[in-house]
DNA sequence: TCTATTTAAGAGTAATTTGTCTTAAATATA
DNA sequence: TATATTTAAGACAAATTACTCTTAAATAGA
């Protein structure tokens, strides 16, 4: 799997966020329904983005979640980067350890301007980009897909 | 993680083999050894190669495991493939069953163009092209750079 | 101030992947 | 044929990832 089911349930979460943003706060819970993703579970997962701020969260009635800034300044690359590190973007596709141009395995130099691709590619998404997307062509994220953008 | 460690280490045995080819038989206890990974996890990763045919096995003195083709013929996604299957390029960014062109998430026509491009880097490659690059340049195909091409 | 609502935090469980160990089956060679 | 060597197979254990549950802390609103 290329990007964790964590990293997967955080990039539905933020696009939805970003698909709505108002400024009002949104409950996890109502995140966890629509998305139909487990309340605790996106809980944890979405603490991971307010720890590098990437979103604010307040408690009590009318509270939740929101982004901290427009969906248009975050990239699907910060949430990636923010729940399953840099590894997907650094890591040698033989696993070894320190492999760069230097000390490179014999697949690095096709495998890193493949990462840099999938980098590039992640770098210059925003989230406001996908879920308008989505919203406009009325786009799945959820299994199901009876969620809907509204 | 990209591929597994499944994978990756049969990438590295395959590797040597090819760079290897003679018709003899390798037992799997010296790969293990040149390569650093436990002879019993190899002997079960290599099993699941031979169980496709992409090489052969013999028991007893004398045995151990061949190609059973020219290392030319074996593609890095055929070892891909056989270890851990069609996921990698198939897999829908968002982890949603049954994503594609009739059905996408936001990111499908982005995602299924970066998959195409693995798929091709990958396929394009073979394992007797990616031994003699190391061999030629003396590459490491394990952590610790001990292994020799010989 | 009290209460209901909501996130935070942490312990605990389940599933998957990774790795180990033992025994069985095959085979080359003496 | 007997023996040593090697893969095959399956049970088992450890580590990681995925998920659940309980309790604490914060806060809006009555």
């Amino acid at each position: 799997m290329l990007l964790s089911k964590s990293c997967v349930y955080g990039l539905r979460a933020t696009l939805l966020l970003a698909s709505n943003q108002n400024g009002n706060y949104t409950s996890i819970k109502e995140l966890s329904e629509k998305l139909d993703i487990s309340f605790h579970f996106l809980t944890k997962i979405l603490q991971q983005l307010t720890a590098v701020d990437l979103m604010e969260s307040l408690k009590g009635p009318k509270g939740g979640v929101r982004l901290s800034k427009s969906g248009e300044e975050i990239t699907l690359l910060d949430i990636v980067i923010a729940i399953d590190g840099e590894d997907l973007l650094t890591e040698c596709a033989l696993g070894l350890p320190g492999c760069g141009i230097e000390k490179p395995c014999p697949l690095h130099d096709m495998w890193a301007s493949t990462r840099d691709e999938i980098r590039e590619m992640l770098e210059s998404t925003s989230l406001t980009q996908m879920a308008n997307k989505g919203k406009k062509m009325n786009l799945r994220i959820t299994a199901d897909g009876k969620f809907t953008w509204e």
